[in-house]
RNA sequence: GCGGACGUGGCGGAACUGGUAGACGCAAGGGACUUAAAAUCCCUCGAUGGCAACGUCGUACGGGUUCGAUUCCCGUCGUCCGCACCA
């Protein structure tokens, strides 16, 4: 065999070159195959990549050569997303502009993507912090607010003091910034928003539709956008004590079948009428700035204690207008969900269990557990939250917790209150409107203008876009566009007269929620999208990214394109048909003696048997191997793809990120496991290099008469199904695995003592085949390889461009079929037989065997199972 | 607390809708080639008993359904992830 060494490192950029040169991956938008759009989400230029994005871009870079074979006109565009805090933050640091720090980064990255070989369409791509990009999204946002999908109002909103910006619900992570990690204030601030809630209904139900996203995604944006049906119920306040203008207390309930178990009434510290009493009462005034305290995050939720105070207060049971209930304002009651006020029925909920057991309010159980005797029913210190039986409830008693639900809600929609109903069915969603108002300087401008006499102005359409100001300071912290000395005065345009520029920017999560769309036509500068073209290219066939973004980047893009569609931009609701999460690369961590980390290049390991032992190669000192942990610098254990590429190339290192770990679970990056990927690269070369010289032209007739030659090409096909299968579901482990067996099968045919390929001419036109295909079946995962080797294997053109192998189904199916035989489930023998023969003949000569007989013992058997094509067990 | 996923050799993992458990890779051990090393090639590799043929046990644990269970059901334990005072 050739002794000569792939040398990936002269081979890559060559292919690299020739794609380039013949710019084969480029998509035509007049193509009239079917289109393929295939997607990665798109990295963020925080300045080099890492193998989070090897590991992702490769996955999509498989499916994207894949579907391309398969005669598909794919469309795979590559794009920045690159607004956001770190470039602020690095010009801060480094006095570097925003702008030039961001572009820099995205050369670096482009580079180091460029090396991965993989199959972009780079003429599309695109920067968000282009004004050719973000032109289109103000005009968006105007239309989105013509449409009354846009809407600016004062409210509380998270407020990140280290980032100095509003962050959405999404973006708080147990109370603190997901970026920052500060703890997160509230604060009242005028915002605009995106109506997100609008659409909650159906944002739910279609997720039920997206059968090509993964479960665990579903489940958590439902959760999210968290759905219940109850009933809204108005309490008549009792006129004895009850303030001037109010008249009634409206409470969101999903349980009214406990109606008959309520012990008080709350209102939210935050509700308006706490507020207004708070103006005459001083001691709940105090009890509502005590609240004002209480932090958000988890530990001080969990820790708080249930507090209230009465407001003296009294309200009439819907059902006795002589029964009153207390009102207290209590400190666990949340004012953006429902009414922002609750009864509370200790007996069945923990919560108003733990708030009487401090003020001595007592409780009723009105369901009872089936079996349970009611007579002896009594909650104490746990709350009773499981089916049964209505007690203690007049009209009710007897009925299931679904009947009496259903009878309250029945009368109460009957029963009036003033002119209005006492009852009314509600569905409430957890879901809150998308904050999108950011103070900072690298984001979207917000297209509105703030006039003294005429209001809130949209900026014109043809005075778009807004673009940032270049000339901008960063010495101090806050927004640097609000202090800019000029950007912000601006004449009205309706009245002409002195106004000023909004100088919030957009979330940049905005974004990222359409530019799958762009990617269609980045050209069109008219519009954000051009409809022939992304009605016909969208959705997107198959997503891939990371679990991080199963809520926030998932739920705003299918938002926006249900707004797009409102506003005219497209004709679609979800923008992703299929989703992949893949999961993260990780990596053994070390510490030195003296406790601190130390990264994989400045060690070395040993091993002793199966003991691994680590010094650190400047001093030898011993070094702790550590759990292995996500990549991330603060631990040390990252690696970088330029230097694994430098050493092995990308073939090896897509290779790898494909083979060990199914693409949804983390990949532990090991330099042995490295090893073992560069050695099949160095493997398949040697082989083709060996073989090459031995094989008739492609195309060559084969005959299947011969026996080597047919078993060769069933092993061919079989490998083609199986590779092309698990590339299907994405299961590329799989997919390795069999390419590894394969080439095994090839190992043994080359490296036959008896040379038989130079002296067989069916086998060796097998063989020819056996080998096309096998480069084929690599050309996804390692591309420039398979373009190496098919070049070696006498063919003028480029593997990137060669169809898929057609499949021989023939080939896959033999005349006999063998069986595995077990006594009582457990496997004792193998039988052979014709693949038609019947199950009688099968049962007879299963019961022939020796083998058989002997585990039966001269004794008789109870029954045969056959199943055809499978297995056969005899029941002893 | 609620919801979800998972638990298979020394390790990563494979096993289609219940049908030969451990494919493939890594690590390890033995051997060939070499002056030597690297590279490459061959063999072994779940536990246990046996010289061997072969047998027994074995997919977190305990039950169940089935001719047959890693797969389905019930319970227990453990790990991971998401949400969380949502009425």
């Amino acid at each position: 065999m050739s002794n000569e060494r792939y040398n990936a490192r002269d081979s890559e950029p060559r292919w690299q070159r020739k794609w380039d040169d013949q710019q084969i991956f480029s998509t035509r938008n007049d193509d009239t195959r079917p289109k393929y759009y295939v997607l990665e989400m798109f990295p963020y230029p925080s300045g080099r990549i890492h193998m989070g994005h090897v590991r992702n871009y490769t996955m999509g870079d498989v499916v994207a050569r894949y579907k391309r074979a398969k005669g598909f006109n794919v469309l795979h565009p590559m794009g920045w997303d690159a607004f956001g805090m770190p470039a602020e933050n690095a010009a801060m640091a480094n006095k570097v502009h925003p702008k030039s720090w961001t572009y820099e980064n995205i050369a670096t990255m482009r580079t180091q993507l460029k090396s991965m070989g993989l199959s972009l369409d780079w003429s599309r791509e695109i920067a968000t912090c282009d004004p050719s990009y973000y032109k289109h999204q103000q005009r968006m946002f105007l239309d989105f607010l013509k449409a009354g999908l846009v809407e600016r109002k004062q409210s509380k909103v998270n407020w990140d003091p280290v980032d100095q910006t509003v962050l959405a619900n999404e973006q708080v992570i147990d109370g603190r910034g997901w970026r920052s990690g500060a703890l997160v204030e509230q604060r009242e601030l005028t915002q605009w928003f995106f109506k997100i809630s609008d659409y909650s209904e159906d944002l739910l139900a279609s997720l039920d539709r997206l059968d090509r996203w993964p479960d665990k995604v579903r489940t958590m944006q439902r959760n999210w956008i968290g759905r219940s049906e109850g009933l809204l119920i108005r309490f008549a306040l009792d006129a004895a004590n009850a303030p001037a203008a109010t008249s009634e207390i409206k409470i969101f309930t999903t349980r009214p079948d406990t109606l008959f178990g309520a012990k008080f009434l709350a209102l939210s510290p935050d509700h308006p009428l706490s507020k207004e009493l708070a103006k005459s009462n001083p001691a709940v005034a105090a009890f509502l700035e005590e609240c004002s305290h209480t932090g958000t995050a988890r530990e001080a939720i969990e820790t708080t204690e249930k507090k209230g105070i009465d407001t003296g207060l009294r309200v009439l049971h819907p059902f006795d207008p002589d029964w009153k209930l207390p009102v207290y304002v209590a400190n666990f009651v949340l004012m953006d969900y429902g009414t922002g006020a609750i009864f509370g029925c200790p007996a069945h909920d923990q919560r108003d269990l733990d708030f009487v057991n401090v003020y001595g309010l007592g409780n009723t159980p009105v369901v009872c557990p089936e079996g349970q005797d009611p007579k002896t029913f009594v909650i104490t210190d746990t709350a009773y939250d499981g089916d049964g039986r209505l007690i203690n409830s007049r009209f009710l008693d007897g009925m299931t917790i679904a009947e009496a639900t259903e009878e309250v809600a029945k009368r109460l929609e009957a029963a009036t209150l003033g002119n209005a109903p006492v009852g009314e069915r509600q569905v409430n969603f957890r879901l809150r409107d998308w904050g999108i108002s950011r103070q900072r300087y690298w984001g979207c401008p917000i297209p509105i203008i703030h006039c003294e006499t005429c209001g809130v102005v949209p900026v014109p359409v043809k005075d778009l876009p807004v673009e940032l100001p270049e000339d901008i300071e960063f010495d101090r912290p806050g927004n640097p566009l609000d202090r800019h000395a000029s950007w912000k005065h601006v004449n009205c345009p309706q009245c002409g007269g002195k106004a000023r520029r909004e100088t919030d920017t957009m979330d940049t999560f905005v974004d990222s929620s359409w530019y799958f769309a762009r990617f269609t036509d980045p050209w069109n500068e008219d519009a954000p999208t051009t409809r022939n073209v992304v009605d016909r290219m969208l959705p997107v066939d198959q997503y891939i990214g990371g679990i991080e973004h199963a809520i926030l980047h998932l739920l705003y893009s299918r938002f926006f394109t249900r707004a797009m569609k409102a506003t005219g931009h497209i004709d679609l609701d979800e923008p992703f048909d299929g989703l992949f999460t893949q999961g993260m690369v990780v990596h053994e961590t070390y510490k030195s003696a003296s406790g601190a980390f130390v990264s994989p290049a400045e060690i070395n390991i040993s091993h002793e048997g199966e003991q691994r032992t680590a010094i650190l190669l400047s001093t030898g000192e011993p070094v702790t191997i550590g759990p292995i942990e996500k990549m991330s610098k603060s631990k040390r254990n990252t690696v970088d793809p330029d230097d694994i590429i430098a050493t092995y190339g990308a073939d090896t290192a897509r290779w790898f990120m494909l083979s060990d770990s199914p693409p949804d679970r983390d990949v532990i990056w090991s330099e042995e496991s490295v090893q073992g990927a560069s050695r099949l690269v160095q493997r398949v070369w040697r082989l083709v290099s060996a073989a090459a010289p031995l094989l008739p032209p492609s195309g060559t007739a084969i005959d299947n008469g011969n026996p080597a030659a047919k078993a060769l090409r069933t092993a061919t096909h079989q490998a083609l199904a199986d590779v092309s299968q698990s590339i299907e579901r994405l299961r590329f482990n799989t997919a390795i695995a069999k390419i590894y067996s394969f080439v095994g099968t090839l190992h043994e045919v080359v490296d036959d003592p008896k040379k038989p390929l130079a002296n067989d001419a069916a086998l060796a036109a097998a063989a020819r085949e056996a080998f096309d295909v096998m480069v084929q079946l690599i050309a996804p995962m390692t591309p420039h390889l398979a373009e190496e080797c098919w070049a070696a294997l006498g063919h003028q053109t480029l593997v990137s461009e060669a169809a898929w192998p057609k499949l021989e189904e023939s080939l896959l199916v033999s005349d006999t079929v063998t069986l595995p035989v077990q006594i009582n489930g457990k496997k004792r023998a193998d039988i052979t037989v014709s693949r038609s023969a019947q199950n009688s003949e099968i049962e007879a000569a299963v019961l022939a065997l020796d083998a058989v007989k002997s585990a039966l013992g001269g004794k008789p058997h109870k029954k045969v199972i056959v199943v055809p094509q499978r297995i056969v067990n005899v029941v002893a």
